[in-house]
RNA sequence: GGCCCGGUGGCGGAAUGGUAGACGCAGCGGAUUCAAAAUCCGCCGAUGGCAACAUUGUGCGAGUUCAAGUCUCGCCCGGGCCACCA
């Protein structure tokens, strides 16, 4: 009986969904682990063969956790809100619910035809009203909370309150938005309108007029995340910046615990970086200035206290209020030309020439305090807007970018801290004795900062100040296929529905589009007012709102009363083991850790971090293949001929290409424009062939560069699939996809099967395995098991094949080996070790068979080889007891024959033993 | 410009500081076959040699060590992320 693995795949796909074997329930009497995949958007164009490579791992591993007894929880679902649905149902009018449930259809039988094993009775959809309840339920309770920085953690607008009410603004530290001081008289006699605004700059979800990523290509706005270069990652339109009232998450309230919580948490330093850096923490001081003649004093922010003296002019950002009330009659019509040129110049622009250096003076100048000079303000705009204060003291000895100013505007420059040659470049190296700095000169450049900061605090000049980069997030979208806002307007003011009335469904628009005067396309929607006939929001949530708790409601996906039963999270707890993409790492990451933190203070979940420990699958990349056309014929040649003509380069479709030889009858019938070609071959190995020439690019249609996972299945089978994706390379490494390497792996398992399935028949004999067998078998599992932990599933696959080649040459065929090396291969490929473990005799599942006893059973070699060596040079290896002492390993290595003879006339003058690795022995 | 990761045969890639190139692909030679597919066996970094073997060899240059692909320092190259963040 040959390895028929499209039947066995069938069969046992059937037994698992009939036996609902991966469905798990709270057990306390066993461990729980938590092993989950980053759910994927169902697109149109369905899973590549990149997609599953990380969902393959995880898989390996949940199996793996459940073979050692641990409850595991391992679900799937979809993130099925989003722009290309949408975009689709614009140019066909098809309802992007139904489009997407189809792909969501397409994508389960490719999941479910490499054989993973999650609990799909806990699958969550986003754009299901059912799940989308819960991200509903989460906003309310934002804009039901602020972020107290007493406590340091968020609390009820109901607490707040009633402290407005005693002591006004002053009786509350909050991380809150820019709030001019009131009294609690001044409280009391505001009207509901004033107390509403005022709110809104306390609330975690609130509204602003804020600068946004406006995309007019998409016609909606941006989070920072979802623009790259000045242009959308989704559709690649230009995004310029706009000033619109948009919902916006307060994620800056929680940059301090975002990122000292990295510091707890498993992930790869590289991803832990990414994060830290998108945070941006920099540590300084805020320093007030004061404008000359005029009743304007502001303040900057600055990391280098230190350099103050050798400020010699100020720069605003254009857009920052200050313009207006620093700038001269003199000079207003030049900073007006300004204003009007920095507007026009989008993001786009001005990342495209960052090396441009352009700016006007106010007319205006401040007063140093500490030299009492004049310095001139001036208007920059590489002084940015959001962040800081919008203004800085500039040092152009010691700041590039001041540096280029200076020079472009020849303004002065005055270095205080020594070292570096300021004529050439700015010395920006927190190096070096200070100099031209009054009370600070001699000093260090870090001891400065200190002396500083504690100046400037005595002298009430400023603050110590720490900043973060971390924006709020901006949370509306102009769009139709999201969660619309729990949200309706009452004389202008924002209020949130009652739980009870949720879900607020999405409402039919007849179109997806904006409407004529410029609303989102709820506005087309008919009634979308409440009950009482107020109006309700017609902006939607963002993608990462439906992403960012996902991970709770697979907890508990059926409760209709909460998102998350306590029983349930406080069983499940958090994730033990994440495996998703880094292109994740600033967006989805830093929401979802922040929706955590943000229910862990209200105290609805038990953990304050989500994702324990995070692992970064690389991304598989499209190898193309091209075919060289003669121009204006229908002759094609081969690679290594291309150079002696005038050739265009094509892309063929890897699927008839094999090791970058073209199947040229297969190209000719593959598009008709290509029916009449004909072919200049090349001898490559004594053979005529079609060379292909290759590039690794984006796996995408365009370049015919996508193969596609149910080929593979088709055609050698999911457990081949399963284990080549493994086999490829390292798992967090990003790599070309190459189908050649294929045949391999698939002829490993026809090997494997050949050892037992003998003229049609299964053979295995009782007897017992010899010692030479047991470290065979044994040798493969200590290495299995120590890749497991790693995730270097791809040596474990080697050490598969090594141990069954050896146990082929030994002809093996013992049940006792058999039975062990089938556990033990079960995660990597299900199917067929299901087929065997039955074949064994067992009745039930080999996901559930007892892993502890193998890993007991196996045994350490009881011998080791010994590299030993004479003068530093490698010359035998001799086996010697493992649990030899160093004196038995040199007793044994002298009086062996090897070292006997090349020691003969020489002295010894030293031995080296390192037990496990080396004798070295050096002659005198 | 800053930070992170990597550079090993024709290719993908193995090597807790200890026989570099495991395992697989491709290639070559052989067995089986009327022939092919499938399967099995052997060879497979470079140079020299019929061979045993010798020399050399992990991007470049130094260093630590009895011993370096691995550790340290300085370069070169490639990839990723961030980037006018004061």
């Amino acid at each position: 009986m040959s390895y028929n693995f499209q039947e066995i795949e069938t069969k046992w796909q059937k037994y698992w969904s009939k036996n609902q074997t991966f469905k798990v329930t709270e057990d306390s009497s066993k461990p729980k682990f938590y092993v989950l995949d980053m759910f994927p958007y169902p697109s149109g164009a369905g899973l590549h063969v990149g997609h599953p490579l990380g969902y393959i791992a995880s898989d390996i591993y949940t199996r793996f956790k459940r073979l050692l007894g641990y409850n595991v929880l391992h679900p799937m679902g979809y993130d099925a809100f989003g722009l290309p649905a949408e975009q689709y149902a614009i140019q066909t009018g098809r309802h992007p619910a139904e489009t997407t449930a189809d792909n969501v259809t397409r994508y389960r039988e490719q999941l479910d035809g490499i054989g993973f094993s999650y609990d799909w009775s806990r699958e969550v959809q986003t754009c299901d009203p059912k799940y989308y309840k819960w991200t509903q339920w989460a906003f309310i309770q934002m804009f039901d909370h602020y972020y107290d920085l007493d406590a340091n953690k968020a609390k009820p607008i109901s607490e707040l309150l009633s402290k407005l009410e005693e002591g006004g603004s002053s009786a509350v530290n909050a991380h809150a938005g820019e709030i001019e001081e009131f009294s609690a008289s001044d409280w009391k006699s505001f009207d509901t309108k004033k107390r509403e605004m005022t709110l809104q700059l306390y609330r975690l979800a609130y509204l602003a007029d804020t600068a946004v990523n406006w995309c007019a290509g998409l016609g909606t706005v941006l989070a920072n995340d979802e623009v790259k270069d000045g242009l959308s990652v989704r559709g690649s339109h230009p995004v310029e910046q706009k000033k619109m009232q948009q919902w916006c998450l307060r994620v800056s309230a929680y940059a301090p615990r975002l990122l000292d919580g990295l510091d707890g948490l498993d992930w790869s330093d590289s991803l832990k970086e990414m994060q830290k850096n998108w945070i941006g923490k920099s540590v300084g001081a805020e320093l007030c200035f004061k404008a000359k003649g005029l009743d304007v004093e502001f303040d900057i922010f600055t990391t280098r206290p230190d350099t103050v003296f050798g400020a010699t002019f100020m720069v605003l950002a254009p857009e920052s209020e200050l313009v207006e009330l620093v700038t001269t009659s003199e000079q207003k019509s030049a900073v007006d030309a300004y204003l009007l040129e920095t507007k026009k110049r989008t993001e786009r622009d001005r990342l495209a020439d960052v090396k441009r250096v352009s700016g006007v003076f106010t007319g205006s100048y401040c007063i140093h305090p500490f030299t009492g000079k004049e310095i001139p303000i001036w208007i920059g705009d590489y002084v940015l807007g959001g962040y800081g204060t919008g203004a800085i003291m500039a040092v152009p000895a010691h700041d590039s970018r001041d540096y280029a100013f200076a020079k472009h505007f020849d303004i002065p420059m005055v270095q205080v801290v020594s070292g570096g040659d300021i004529s050439v470049e700015s010395y920006d190296a927190k190096e070096g004795k200070m100099m031209n700095s009054d009370f600070l000169d001699g000093l260090d450049v870090k001891e400065a900062i200190k002396k500083m900061v504690d100046e400037v605090d005595s002298r009430k000049l400023g603050i110590k100040k720490t900043n973060y980069r971390l924006r709020d997030a901006t949370f509306s979208r102009q769009r139709y296929w999201g969660e619309p806002f729990p949200i309706y307007f009452k004389d202008g003011i924002p209020h949130t529905l009652s739980v009870d009335d949720l879900p607020l469904e999405l409402p039919e628009v007849d179109k997806y589009l904006p409407t004529e005067d410029g609303q989102p396309p709820l506005g087309r929607a008919k009634n979308w007012k409440t009950k009482d006939g107020y109006p309700l929001e017609m902006s939607t949530m963002p993608g990462f709102a439906g992403s960012s708790a996902y991970y709770l409601r697979y907890m508990d996906p059926h409760n209709e009363k909460e998102l998350v039963s306590k029983d349930a999270n406080n069983y499940w707890q958090d994730v033990d083991l994440y495996i998703g993409g880094a292109e994740h790492a600033t967006g989805h990451l830093v929401y979802s850790r922040y929706w955590n933190k943000f229910l862990f203070d209200i105290g609805f979940v038990c953990k304050e971090e989500p994702f324990k420990k995070l692992v970064n699958q690389g991304m598989i990349q499209g190898r193309s293949n091209f075919v060289y056309r003669v121009k204006g014929t229908q002759k094609f040649v081969s690679l290594g001929l291309k150079d002696q003509h005038d050739t265009q380069e094509f892309h063929v479709d890897v699927n008839i290409v094999n090791n970058d030889c073209l199947d040229m009858e297969a190209f000719k019938a593959w598009r008709a424009e290509y029916q009449d070609a004909e072919f200049v071959t090349e001898e490559v190995d004594g053979k005529q062939v079609y060379k292909c020439g290759y590039a690794v690019e984006k796996m995408s249609k365009s370049m015919f560069n996508v193969v596609n996972p149910d080929t593979i299945v088709d055609k050698y089978g999911a457990d081949t699939l399963r284990l080549y994706e493994m086999f490829l390379g390292p798992l967090e490494q990003s790599k070309p996809w190459n189908t050649n390497g294929i045949e391999g792996v698939h002829r490993f398992l026809k090997k494997l099967w050949a050892l037992f399935y003998k003229e049609e028949e299964f053979i295995v004999t009782d007897e017992k395995a010899s010692k030479e067998e047991h470290k065979v078998l044994h040798t493969c599992i200590k290495k299995v098991l120590t890749d497991v932990d790693t995730f270097s599933f791809n040596t474990s696959v080697s050490a598969f094949m090594i141990c069954v080649n050896d146990l082929a040459k030994i002809k093996c065929n013992k049940k006792e080996i058999l039975e062990q090396l089938t556990v033990l291969f079960s995660p990597f490929a299900p199917h067929f070790s299901e087929e065997i473990w039955s074949a064994l005799g067992n009745t039930t599942s080999i996901s559930f068979a007892n892993a502890p006893k193998l890993v007991e059973s196996y045994l350490v070699e009881s011998t080791h080889k010994y590299p030993v060596s004479f003068n530093g040079k490698m010359r035998f290896l001799m086996d010697i007891a493992l649990d030899a002492s160093k004196d038995e390993i040199e007793k044994t290595v002298l009086e062996s024959e090897e070292a006997k003879k090349w020691l003969e006339g020489k002295t010894i003058k030293k031995m080296i033993v390192v037990p496990k690795k080396i004798v070295n022995i050096v002659v005198g």
